[in-house]
DNA sequence: GTCTATAGAATGATAGAC
DNA sequence: GTCTATCATTCTATAGAC
């Protein structure tokens, strides 16, 4: 379908440039149709950015949904260490992390509502899914952390990270994410 | 000096919609002046940009390093979580700490080069700056904890906290710095 | 240093033929 | 569903009067 590979080509050049600095012109040029052919598709610039952008929540629910069901039995320690890899490990393959960052950071004032909004679905999903990670493995805690306290530590850090991503430093990055991990890991348990 | 509020002006502009998004026409508009009166100051919006994001880079720089010199014979525990509150609570004050998140985080790619080379200069103080406060304060940190980690561990946090900043709800970003800090500062200590 | 006038290109969007 | 033709608007930028 071409809508679907028009959302594709969008979601990169929204990633690269932004929502005001990527042109339905240079879209539709990538897609191999003229711009004014996009309309058959999208009634305007702003359907094709916000279903866009409601593709890119999906994904990365879908990829935490999936995670944690393929990491249900594995112990604390791997789940979140894990996490970590895979995640950050997933935006050099496509741009729907880029994209969602972005979006999700600086949204368009315009639609700041309703990206807020997909943002909030996907962090309370995060939150709750941690959470739960953390009650059934509360064993593991030291008495005196609480689930809910170690899930939002850990998703700071999380978040830390995605920052040093986006500066593109693979070995600060690195270096970031195993100091952090290891006194994290102290934090919660030693 | 008309330059300095014009940079005032665009500096809130372009953090709240871009480079792309901000317009000259905007920006004169809000200075009380025609877009073809800017000319007179910047020669091209290009200039204007780049001169904007200098000033920003020096407003964090100098925050920085002034934090430093007060905090200077402050415990580490003091340091750290006075950091973390001090510099969160810029966010509301002006647009600078806004404006330089969105261009070091999403620079525009005609200038990547240039602002990642200013990015880089912050972060290189703001570790550097950092691993002397553990350094000097060594003998409060577990001896297995090493001053670059600890460094490396905090910057981790701090930007997180950033990204929550961002999200724009002070409730959970209080539970993350509180929960946060705790799991770290037991990490680093006990 | 600010203004008017204007250029030239690019933008998002519509109408209508095929 | 894609095209050509076209529109209205906005954009950055320049030239020249005051």
């Amino acid at each position: 379908m071409k809508s679907n590979q028009l959302k594709e080509v969008a979601l990169n050049q929204f990633a690269l440039h932004g929502y005001q600095g990527a042109s339905l012109a240079s879209i539709a040029n990538e897609v191999g149709i003229k711009k004014q052919s996009i309309y058959a598709h999208f009634k305007s610039k702003e359907e094709l950015f916000i279903s866009t952008f409601n593709d890119s929540l999906d994904n990365e629910l879908q990829f935490i949904k999936q995670f944690m069901e393929e990491n249900h039995s594995v112990p604390l320690e791997e789940v979140l260490y894990n996490f970590l890899n895979e995640y950050l490990g997933r935006y050099q393959k496509d741009h729907n992390m880029s994209f969602f960052m972005r979006t999700s950071f600086f949204p368009p004032l315009e639609f700041e509502e309703q990206i807020k909004s997909g943002t909030n679905t996907f962090v309370n999903e995060l939150e709750s899914l941690f959470l739960l990670v953390f009650k059934i493995r509360k064993a593991d805690l030291k008495p005196s952390i609480a689930p809910e306290s170690a899930m939002m530590s850990f998703l700071t850090i999380f978040d830390g990270l995605l920052v040093e991503l986006l500066y593109g430093f693979p070995d600060r990055l690195q270096k970031r994410l195993t100091s952090s991990w290891n006194i994290y890991w102290q934090g919660i348990t030693e």
